[in-house]
DNA sequence: CTGAAAGCGCTAACAT
DNA sequence: ATGTTAGCGCTTTCAG
């Protein structure tokens, strides 16, 4: 391990020299810098990030905090982010809360230690409550994918019209003439999208009847689980809105092992758009989100927050919009 | 930011007993320890890591290096890795290198700076070079999803042994009764799997042409534009063996687009066995890698490394298995 | 333009 | 049992 104290012993310099040699920030004659710089590379030096840190107090480094990884929705969301933050030399480092609140905090607290510089917060991975203690202690902090309705007004947040996205889904449907609609949905983290989707049901005369909600819990498994149970129905919908992707995608299995057909005698339609959604059979229509927008409003967001760009726009709303494939079609007549 | 040197002043004691009554590894009077663990409480003192990590010359945090996250097949292996190296108090961080070998270098200079502890990198994510030097510079380092000709000696890994991965593939579409069999193979990434086929087919007399193997490149639109392809021959094949299964995917899409079906027009066996495999329209047919345990025993070998065990295996070699699902059956008559 | 010195917060001998 | 001291490697005044 080479320090910029060896260099300076064998460049016969000060430490300091060396120091503003490498940064290039003090002032120093160009020809001792070179021999400096010539002597860092012989020797193998490599800057040693934890002293910088430690010094300045800062580690460019930034933590996305997230629910899961087994939905794709959040892989596609890392990449986003990751790409971004990226270009402005910090790092990124994804902190996994496996949907437990316990552990959240735990791995909050491990890096709030590791003087993490910032914060993205995903929905449905941390409680509100130690979100707001974390922003009174003065944790640069924001947060993403979450319900707008749901967070205390003053934190920062950029997410989805999520009111809207059900509004599109139940507008879809509706206009294709379905009027029994099932709906599968993650309450209490998806209500918005519930509430939307049920006042453009209502605006359309036909309020959805409480047996046509069932509860999933965003897996594959629980869109199966709950369908199973829409298909136990006496009388059955003529279309599903799964309130994600993935429960799309288990709700399209349920109906098509029970022989029936999608889109013929069922439409289903999700909310995410993840990337297999348009290659599954058939290929799913869905509500999709602007992931790219959402990963870099609120990477941007945060690298502004963390600089003290007080004149931020503190948070932002980005809108979804309808992708139509072929699992929904007109109800059977 | 409240240090033990605060909490020393006011419990009116020195420095290292407020650090030996925090860490609990000196002496210290049962009654004094209570009032300083007391005063932290009350003044929220946090351990500040980075400080730490300086005096010790370590960081408990290791990093794993992948190529991309867009196939589920890494989002897995994180979920495993991080689960098992959490227990021992380790972070992970993972290094994403979107297939980019000169961004791979750069990413992990910042790495090495940050005093990373150890590495886990991933086939196809990094120059075997490149790793020569940074293994010369003495950082532990353990491969994990290599093909395992692919390495220097004595270089730690643990990998499948693809050769059989791709026996196995052959094997159950000749007992199936196939003779004209495709293969899409992203070369030489996963040469292994495609002569462990062809070794199988020549034994049973039945060499494969060149002409029925198609490249790709582990992506789904690869293995749907090569199914593409081969479906423009003048004899299609019975069957397709695809090198993973995001190319399975892709070919099963291009297949049925085709209007053929599967898997009574055509076989398709993948490998890997990503979570969604189990749920395309046929469920797929393919070759397992035990994820769990593959990233399970490269996390252990690599924290035996960090930790000095030199008398670990230095490398270990995981048996893949046939899973049988709907994609498969004999061939048309 | 250059270097000495203090400090970041913690650990780890070593005295007391 | 407790305190003193010297680092860890770097940044950052501030004199020379």
């Amino acid at each position: 391990m080479v320090t910029i104290y060896d260099i300076a012993k064998v460049a016969g310099v000060g430490k300091s020299t060396v120091a503003n040699a490498l940064t290039g920030k003090g002032t120093v004659n160009e020809a001792t810098r070179q021999r400096i710089l010539q002597l860092a590379r012989e020797m193998g030096y490599r800057p040693n990030l934890v002293a910088r840190n430690l010094s300045q107090h800062k580690t460019l480094t930034i933590a996305l905090i997230l629910p899961t990884l087994v939905n794709p929705f959040y892989p596609e969301i890392v990449e986003a982010v990751e790409n971004i933050v990226r270009q402005h030399d910090y790092q990124t480092v994804i902190c996994n809360t496996h949907y437990d609140f316990a552990l959240a905090r735990e791995q909050m607290d491990r890096l709030i230690s590791r003087w993490i510089d910032g914060y993205i917060i995903m929905g449905t991975s941390m409680e509100l409550n130690d979100i707001i203690r974390y922003i009174k202690q003065g944790l640069p902090i924001v947060l993403c994918d979450w319900q707008e309705n749901e967070s205390a007004p003053g934190i920062a947040q950029v997410s989805v019209d999520f009111y809207r996205a059900g509004q599109i889904a139940a507008e879809h449907l509706l206009e294709l003439g379905h009027r029994s609609i099932a709906v599968i949905v993650d309450k209490p983290w998806q209500a918005l999208r519930l509430e939307g989707f049920q006042s453009m049901m209502l605006a359309a005369g036909i309020p959805v009847p409480v047996e046509m909600i069932e509860a999933g819990n965003s897996t594959f498994e629980s869109g199966y689980a709950a369908t199973k149970k829409l298909l136990a129905h006496p009388v059955l919908p003529t279309a599903i809105f799964a309130a994600n992707d993935l429960m799309a995608f288990g709700a399209m299995e349920a109906v098509l092992e029970k022989g029936l057909r999608v889109p013929q005698d069922i439409s289903i339609i999700g909310l995410d758009d993840i990337a297999i959604s348009a290659h599954l059979r058939p290929p799913l229509t869905t509500v999709a989100l602007p992931k790219t927008r959402l990963a870099k409003e609120a990477a941007e967001l945060l690298l502004g927050q963390i600089n003290g760009n007080k004149d931020m726009q503190v948070s932002c709303l980005v809108e979804p919009y309808l992708v139509v494939r072929q699992s929904t079609a007109h109800p059977p007549t």
